[in-house]
DNA sequence: TCTAAAATATGATTTAAATCATATTTAAGA
DNA sequence: TCTTAAATATGATTTAAATCATATTTTAGA
């Protein structure tokens, strides 16, 4: 339903969020660390996410990644559908192509209201403000 | 979340729900064409279900698998635990180890209530329930 | 303009899940 | 009791996801 992937991407960018800004760029390896992610792989995943404008980067000295103010504007939601594609958590329980309201399948009905929820919910708060409710402790590190 | 095996597992233990009982086995070959499986992996996995005992089985010439009385009083989430285990379905979107109510993640809030929705609702019909539900119409094959 | 430090691009390797293959055991019926 | 048809047990192979490795490009600062 989401891959890991996508958990470490989601990770990373509520890192950077915390902690980077446009003048506060974080190197690779000072970013895999602290998420639990190999540093290898991470890399990969951030370049997807600056190559697809979820995330700002520079190159060269005192580089790094960041959010830019509108980056921070974004949801959870964007970074699962860049890293995983939309089909994957659309996709029924039962991965069965043919499965929606009009012709459900048989445990349609027990699945698809959570997953619209939760879909919902994951697009509800930017990344900013899941950020602020760390700083104002409503929730919690180290991810 | 939920792996392939679960939910071909499911199809499987729904597909002897509507078309088996004690009286009418079903073989492996006459089970996986119709709920689109590869036969050498649902055999593995029916194989996996019968030593668990959510589904019946005899060997030899009219042999077979089905469900018993006993076995369509199951419900779905009796499948996930034993092809996925608790552990899968009831851990955090980012899998972290540490998360929990009182020690949130960035998202516990985004996405725990509509998971323990979906577990509850998994809980809710029987297997004899959900079959029942696809001869009234309610719900459709093919799976 | 040179050097070093960073991301980027690309592709190779590893691993776990999915899939396939087959010898063994059990039970029905002749 | 023999044969055959079924599940069972076991393990091998394949595939996709995860992970690793490295040459190239860009940029800051000397």
């Amino acid at each position: 339903m989401i891959s890991n992937s996508s958990k470490y991407a989601i990770k990373a960018v509520l890192f950077l969020a915390i902690h980077s800004n446009e003048e506060n760029k974080i190197m690779v390896k000072d970013i895999a660390e602290p998420i639990n992610v190999p540093q290898a792989y991470i890399a990969k995943l951030l370049q997807e996410l600056a190559k697809r404008k979820l995330i700002s980067s520079t190159r060269g000295p005192k580089g790094g990644f960041y959010l830019s103010s509108e980056d921070k504007e974004r949801n959870v939601m964007d970074i699962i559908s860049v890293i995983d594609g939309e089909k994957k958590i659309n996709s029924c329980l039962l991965s069965l192509e043919r499965c929606n309201s009009s012709n459900p399948c048989p445990i349609h009905h027990l699945a698809n209201q959570s997953r619209i929820v939760l879909i919902e919910n994951l697009k509800q708060n930017s990344i900013n403000e899941l950020a602020l409710d760390v700083k104002n402790g409503k929730s919690k590190l180290p991810l």
